[in-house]
DNA sequence: CCAAAAGTGTTATGTCTACACCCATGA
DNA sequence: TCATGGGTGTAGACATAACACTTTTGG
């Protein structure tokens, strides 16, 4: 190193102009569940670069809103959904060269959706898509940008959020059964959970799921009606839920 | 919502100066346990704005580096340490008016480093301290532009970190007793622990600590010499410390 | 010898896992 | 009535918290 660093106290004679400029975007990576698979929400790109690619929504900020401002404006005007609360802001990427034409920053956000496939189509049909995080993250669908590996870090944020946070009921739409529940977690973790021990697991977390007294209709290949729940206060840090899962045993495992 | 958003593909006639130019800058939270207590470092301004008040160190991201690449050269440049392993992006922060000149967008860093006295006086002795954290906190010690919230955020992820990950052996130097790395729970978490179950708690974890063989001399005031302990791999993410406290007590209770 | 700090043993209590078994439904 | 999924019971394995007790030092 041989150049003294400017501390963020900044020298005397301060002008701006002599400061690299950047570009800030914010960037949300839209995550729902749907067939019981995970999926996130994409938009193809038209235009260079990476045209005919996929890519996750986003936009610039402005400089007279703050960065959870941006993302909560670009969500609802993106899907037109109002999820402030469940907006979840998880990194910052600033590579040099991730955007071809200029420096760019972005800060990417995480949204959770109940199933978004109305939404989504209602803003720009043929532009928008709910696709497999699988497929996303396997390479089968390249997206623009270094945002496989955004799609990456925002799957394994939820991964650990679902342990800590009560983000898992974001996904499931104002009431639910134990098995939709449960369905997120083995879809997020890649695990089977035995279904006995993950209700009282998520019972013994008080107050976070509440009965309705209601109940489900069975599917067409019968089953007891399940007890229908909605989500009580959202529980804060501090009050985890601990992982119940068959020793090791990995979905797809024989 | 009137205007409808401008997507990540931009549109076709693209031109940056159109789009509002911010400086990006990263800033990091240096901690460290001093005198049994947890430290963080500040430097002091000598210019306006927030002339005289303490502030995080930190500086611009050049354009042809990453945001980590530049959070590894600032952090080496005001302490000379080389910490790159230890350095956690924690978050971004871009509220309109946090710095009154100009639009600015910090990347904040966390690095965790064992007592730094020397190291910090090396650099610029009379403009760099390391301060409690419970003063920078309380208000006792302002701090500039946002950097108390920063502060904030970043023990607080110091806190999860703890149970989650390794980070504890970055306190403590290259070899340690359980009484010092007890002495980091306990400090950021704000709790007593039980230093027989604290013990077990860690051994029972595969590989963290490994014996060197070696003793620490006691302190004047006597009791059996501590065994000296080596960090071993650092666990990933999936392998837990789970917490041993004593039911509910806080430290400073009776 | 006494106080202090480190380290080990022990026990009651709580939690987790696996799985048996009962319940309510569709076909 | 059978197959299917929902929900409860329970026993053994395991983890945790509290604290008594032993070890090894300084004074």
């Amino acid at each position: 190193m041989t150049t003294k660093t400017t501390h963020h106290p900044l020298p005397p004679h301060y002008d701006p102009s002599q400061y690299p400029a950047f570009a800030v975007t914010v960037d949300v990576v839209v995550l729902t569940m749907s067939d019981s698979r995970l999926h996130v929400l994409l938009v193809r790109r038209g235009v260079p670069p990476f045209e005919g690619m996929w890519a996750i929504p986003g936009g610039f900020k402005r400089p007279t809103e703050t960065l959870d401002g941006a993302a909560k404006r670009e969500l609802a005007e993106e899907t037109g959904v109002d999820g402030a609360s469940l907006l979840t802001q998880f990194g910052a990427y600033g590579d040099p060269g991730r955007d071809p034409r200029m420096n760019v920053v972005t800060v990417a956000y995480l949204a959770v959706l109940r199933d978004v496939r109305g939404i989504a189509a209602g803003t720009d049909a043929a532009a928008a898509a709910l696709i497999p995080v699988s497929e996303a993250l396997n390479g089968k669908i390249k997206l623009a940008f270094d945002h496989a590996k955004i799609v990456r870090d925002a799957v394994e944020r939820v991964g650990v959020d679902l342990d800590l946070t009560g983000i898992a009921t974001a996904f499931v739409g104002p009431t639910f059964t134990f098995a939709e529940l449960r369905a997120v977690y083995e879809a997020v973790w890649g695990v089977q959970l035995d279904g006995a021990n993950f209700r009282r697991s998520i019972v013994a977390e008080d107050g976070w799921v509440v009965p309705t007294g209601r109940r489900a209709r069975p599917g067409s290949a019968g089953g007891k009606p399940a007890e229908l729940y909605r989500a009580g206060r959202m529980w804060k840090h501090g009050s985890p839920i601990r992982r119940s899962q068959p020793n090791g045993r990995r979905k797809g495992d024989s």
